[in-house]
DNA sequence: GTATGTTTAGAACGGTCATTTGAAATAGGA
DNA sequence: TCCTATTTCAAATGACCGTTCTAAACATAC
């Protein structure tokens, strides 16, 4: 592999692990095997260098895992939802894939890359999601119950990144159900859920919409 | 308000909005309207000053939203988990609550401070809603079914912290779900979506214990 | 008054870091 | 082999930051 090869490796490794201002160039040519002035000269600046371990970790995940989890749009919404879900997960608890940490960093330390990175992967994310959400609400949801809706079905595998990975110090070894062979289980559950959710939501606005039809002179009850 | 206090309250602002290691003293002492050297006479280091922080931020997280969102512990579990959801919601989306904000970026880039933020902080909040959690699922649930839920239900309400603060520049309004009467909304609409999600758990979990012992004999099928 | 504790301003020290520099090493083609 | 362009190397540069120090101003209690 040549220099700046294993310089961006490198830097995606320690840009995801650390973020883009604790990360220093003299650490990732380090574990790259090569000279400080290797970023310089290769890549220009160690910004530049940050853009490129962006793109290299975005085509190493979607190379790895396809967001839409190897369904086929032409799947029922809830076998999408399925696979999109299984794919943010397989992100999320594998040790390979180092994009959504990057993006995690972004999103909490904007470096000004947050735009670019808002409007060319967590934008388009957001919209399929929305999507199949709307899909599986029906017609009657607004757009601020699938935006919700979104939020509820998204965030826990989201969430699942902030687990503290440390060293396997003595005190706290990781859970069973985040161990290597539990993925399927975790997906499972967490589709599930989702899905309940979403059937609940759906019937409650039915629910709303028929109560409203029947006495339309009465404003609609918030449910309890 | 003397000047020790001043600097205490800005150091919160400005850890919870740049983390330990991008804040400065400088800046911290500007916004205090305090000397440079205020920080180490009064607190001895920034380290000292951090750790003053996060228990600042913790008294006035405390004193402002309840965890348990002012519901007593007598109430049904649905209602408790309604309380805390909705004091987790108002954590998240009010802008003058900073200590989960201080503990994301602890949770991403630890300062030392992490195993105690844990311990003190994030493991009783984990306690208690898998107590919840369990309650509502029924005797039926196994530890890591509850820990998926808790994940499940508390994610939505962490990752909303992500969304992007910026100043309001004309391009991406917020969204008006975000918008400052509409947490009524979202914390009702998260807390059924969290419900139904359990409901739905806990029929699977009656179904699978039915089937296997209407037919011990066969391993319990995997629902799709 | 004196003494003690607090605050301010400015300068300086030591450390880390990104970047630059100039020379040495290397590779490839004539 | 010689020449040239590219790559690698170690050291230096300049900026930023936390911390310390000095000296002076200010307040409060005795």
């Amino acid at each position: 592999m040549t220099t700046p090869e294993r310089v961006l490796q490198a830097a995606v490794q320690e840009f995801a692990d650390k973020g883009f201002h604790e990360a220093t160039v003299a650490e990732i040519c380090r574990r790259a095997g090569a000279n400080i002035a290797a970023v310089n000269y290769h890549f220009g600046s160690k910004e530049s260098l940050y853009r490129e371990a962006w793109r290299q970790a975005r085509r190493v995940a979607d190379a790895a895992h396809p967001p839409d989890g190897g369904v086929p749009s032409s799947a029922p919404a809830a076998e999408r939802l399925r696979g999109r879900l299984w794919a943010l997960l397989e992100r999320a608890l594998g040790d390979a894939d180092l994009e959504l940490r990057m993006m995690q960093r972004e999103l909490l330390n904007p470096t000004g890359l947050l735009d670019q990175v808002i409007h060319e992967t967590i934008e388009p994310m957001r919209l399929d999601m929305g999507r199949i959400v709307r899909e599986l609400l029906g017609d009657l949801a607004d757009d601020a119950t699938v935006d919700m809706c979104v939020l509820s079905v998204v965030g826990p595998c989201m969430h699942i990144l902030h687990r503290p990975r440390r060293a396997p110090p003595p005190p706290a070894p990781p859970p069973a159900w985040l161990g290597p062979g539990r993925l399927e289980t975790l997906a499972e559950q967490v589709t599930a859920f989702a899905l309940a959710g979403l059937r609940d939501t759906r019937r409650r606005l039915e629910e709303r919409a028929g109560a409203a039809s029947e006495a339309p002179a009465e404003t609609a009850l918030r449910k309890r």
